[in-house]
DNA sequence: AAAATACAGGACTAAAATGGTCCTGATTAG
DNA sequence: CTAATCAGGACCATTTTAGTCCTGTATTTT
């Protein structure tokens, strides 16, 4: 399903408390180390990458500190994810495309292509503020393939 | 998003190659090595664990092989995945529920779990003919966290 | 200015997950 | 009995991931 690294469980609980402050207030790394009984090291890091995704925004110096720099009804699963977890590298074709004969293999990859696609979308309508809720609850996905085999085999 | 291991995507390719065959018929590790493009030893692998999780029989001997146990049409993708991806390992709570009191925190995995089994749910309508077939769409998903039926608030 | 507070960026190490191979044993057909 | 074949692990190399630390820069306070 969906595999997420431990920094974006890490990132997504670092926003979720970021996220109960809706004045604009600013937050250190060790105050939110604190709040969140992670280590300061690793709350650095998350920190650090969420910032640079423009998940947040950053203040140096004294009475510096991070904040939201959206309120957490505007940042989506899917950015955090993104900011997180990096790139998805696909398994790529090994062959030149040109020659490619296997119409069984690259179909099947491209398949589970479209099945990042759609959820990746489903993804985007969920934001941080859904997340940071446990109140909230969450609905079926709707992953219908499609369904143009009106042959009806699928059943007997 | 959802990330794959190599072996889920060698294990989709190769069952893919079995459901073109509908007659019964049994297939080698060999013979389905060759026509998957893939290493004897890596298909071996994969077909071993597909055999355990009952996706596919095998039989052993001579003029032996490997066949779907059912048809591609109620292999799902939830079950593949399942299979090849093995358990998902959440990250689980440091300090004793009991007296956890980072509501914040543990309501954070939650909502991701929620959205694991969300996308699940999507994954098990979606079949192993569907995915061997490259030219089925794929619908978005309706991955809505909030909308709570009944039009009332989620007690507030 | 000087000092103290904070973030920026990246190097670095240890641990874990993955990928892939290989060996030994069990089962079945002929 | 002998050829095929699958079963089940052991095993190692490579890559990821986690987590720490060090050095530098910006900002505020005194």
């Amino acid at each position: 399903m969906l595999r997420m690294s431990r920094l974006t469980d890490y990132g997504t609980v670092v926003l979720a408390h970021l996220a109960r402050f809706r004045d604009g207030s600013l937050h250190t790394t060790a105050a939110v180390a604190t709040a969140t009984h992670l280590t300061p090291t690793t709350v650095s890091k998350v920190l650090k990458i969420l910032t640079k995704a423009n998940l947040i925004d950053s203040f140096r110096g004294s009475q510096g500190g991070y904040r939201l720099a959206r309120p957490a009804e505007e940042i989506t699963a899917a950015e955090i994810i993104d900011a997180l977890e990096g790139p998805v590298s696909i398994t790529e074709c090994s062959v030149d495309a040109q020659q490619c004969d296997l119409v069984t293999v690259c179909g099947v990859g491209a398949a589970w292509q479209r099945i990042n696609v759609a959820i990746r979308d489903g993804l985007e309508h969920i934001t941080l503020a859904q997340l940071a809720d446990p109140r909230h609850p969450i609905a079926p996905f709707d992953l219908d393939l499609e369904h143009n085999h009106t042959g009806g085999l699928t059943r007997s």
